[in-house]
This record gives structure tokens, sequence and C-alpha cells, in this order.
DNA sequence: GATGCTATTGCGACGACTTGCAATAACTAT
DNA sequence: ATAGTTATTGCAAGTCGTCGCAATAGCATC
């Protein structure tokens, strides 16, 4: 219970129900730092509530995702990572060689939009994704490979 | 028989092994025009050779995707798709409306690229993905939704 | 508070893809 | 051609994530 009243509310809002699962699992997001899997999310809910099924908690995922409440970032590691929603739209720069990711303001891609826009006509999303590449750390390191 | 020679030579000269399976596989995606799901090629591998496995169709994939020989996109339907890496680097803009891909030419990225660099001194890969949008004609067709 | 509507859940089965392992078969050297 | 080395294969089992369905339980109305 730290604030997430306000997604629930949300949640609400829009017409959804509310149950105890959705309310535990929305709780365990919002008090984590950083990305969590669907796994994490399920270990820590059956930890208070053991019934609850992982279908539910991918469900739950997908909702929030769908309303924005939360951010699906692939990773690259076999499995999904999820992340409360920030007011500022971000991406991720992850390092192919050591795995680390930093966070990429939305405006630097602003530029690609307008010309996706102004050449092609498409209006692109570009919600939250990863960007593949070498950190400055592994560049320096590895001069040559 | 059209020209694959050239991808099973790079094969050979890496080191890897030229087996029946492996050629088929080439051969196959080769002669298919666009994009291709495992499945597909699975499919028409075991018309001419019924015994191989479709996880030696995912093996082989993943083997050309490292030595850049296929280029593996996801556009967002369940399954990744695969064709042959051309020599000029291109994306794929994905409507989520109609389902339309069209093809965009990498330098579009480049300034992108160059930012990455230059604000993050991030040396971005980019190799080949799927931007998620609305494509020209269904911005027309429904303007408000 | 009881009733009804239906969104949501848990379960089981399924789909795409991966992986460990023992057997096979490419390649190399003789 | 033969033998030796080991990459590659097929198989089976496993993983992550999705989906259909019947039972449950939110929520609105009375």
């Amino acid at each position: 219970m730290s604030g997430h009243g306000a997604i629930m509310e949300s949640l609400r809002e829009v017409g959804y129900r509310l149950t105890p699962q959705r309310m535990l699992i929305v709780a365990i997001i919002h008090d984590s730092k950083g990305h969590v899997t669907a796994e994490d999310v399920h270990t820590r809910v059956i930890e208070q509530y053991p019934f609850v099924d992982i279908s539910t908690v991918y469900r739950t995922l997908q909702l929030l995702k769908k309303l924005h409440l939360v951010n699906e970032t692939d990773l690259g590691g076999g499995r999904v990572e999820y992340e409360l929603a920030q007011e500022a739209r971000h991406h991720h720069l992850v390092c192919r060689r050591c795995g680390a990711t930093s966070p990429m303001d939305d405006e630097m891609i602003d530029p690609l939009r307008a010309r996706l826009l102004e050449k092609h006509g498409f209006q692109a999303d570009m919600e939250h994704f990863a960007i593949f590449g070498v950190c400055r750390t592994c560049a320096v390191k590895g001069q040559k490979g």
C-alpha cells in the first residue's frame, strides 16, 4: 500500500473489476523498483495468496500494459520484463556484452518519428523498446572485439 | 539450386559442416520471397526429407542469423519471421490496424545512431527491427480512432 | 441483503521455441 | 578407403506464454 491506489482507480474508472488478485499484482509491481518478470510477480503473489494462477498474472500484466500503466520490454533474455509506466516515456539501451541496461529519453527518437511521418506517412508508436548494442564501458575495454 | 551456393560456402569457410539438412533449409529460405516462419521452412523441408526435426530448423535459423545470413523479425504475430539478409539493411514498418508491413531504409535511423553514440557513447546495432504504428492508409480511413 | 449479469479466475491443454543427451555422420588425417 | 574426432542431429522433455471453458465472484440494481 504505497500509492498504487491511483492505479486501481484508473482500472475501476475504465470499468474493470477490482479483484484481490489484481490489487495484489498491482501492489507488487508498484513496490518493485525496476524491472520484474511475470514469474517474479507470481512468486511474490503466491506468498500471500497461494491460489493465484500464473495465467492470471500474465493476463493482468497484459491488461496493465494495454492501459499504459506498465511497460513491457524484451531485454532479450528469454523472458519479458515489466515496469511501472513513468510519466516520462523512455526506452532501454541494452549492452550485448555486459548486459547492462540504461534508460534513454524518448525525445531521442522524435526526429525519427517525424521522418517516418513525413516520408512514409507512418505514425510510429515506438512505445517502449530495447535497443541492443555495445555500451561505452565495453567499447573502451574491448577496443577491437 | 538458385545461387545459395554462396551461403553454403560462407558456412564452410567459418568451419561449419555442410549437412543435407542445412543445405535444404538454406535452399528453401533462398527460394522464398519475403518472410518465412520456422514452421513454413519445416513444412517444406519435410516434403523432401521427412525425418528432419523442427529443432534442427530452429537451430539452423539461429546459426544463419548469427552469421548475418538471414534476418529475424518479430512482426508481432506470435511467431518470428525470417528472410535472407539483403545487401541493403532495412527495417519494417508494421501497421497495427491492418497488419501491412512496408520496408524502411536503414539510413532513416542513422541520425539516431549518431545521437546515441554522441550522448550515451552507445554503439547501437539496430540490426533489423519492426516499428509498430499506423500506416498512411489506415490513418486516412479512421481519422479519429 | 438478495438477485442477476458477466468479467475474471483457475485449470488444463496447447503453441512456439529451447535444450540435454546419446547416436549419427561430416570432415580430417592417414 | 579407414579410423578418429567432434559438430550436428533427432528425440524427448522442458520453458515461457496463451487460450478455451466452466465455475466463481465483482458490481449494479432492486
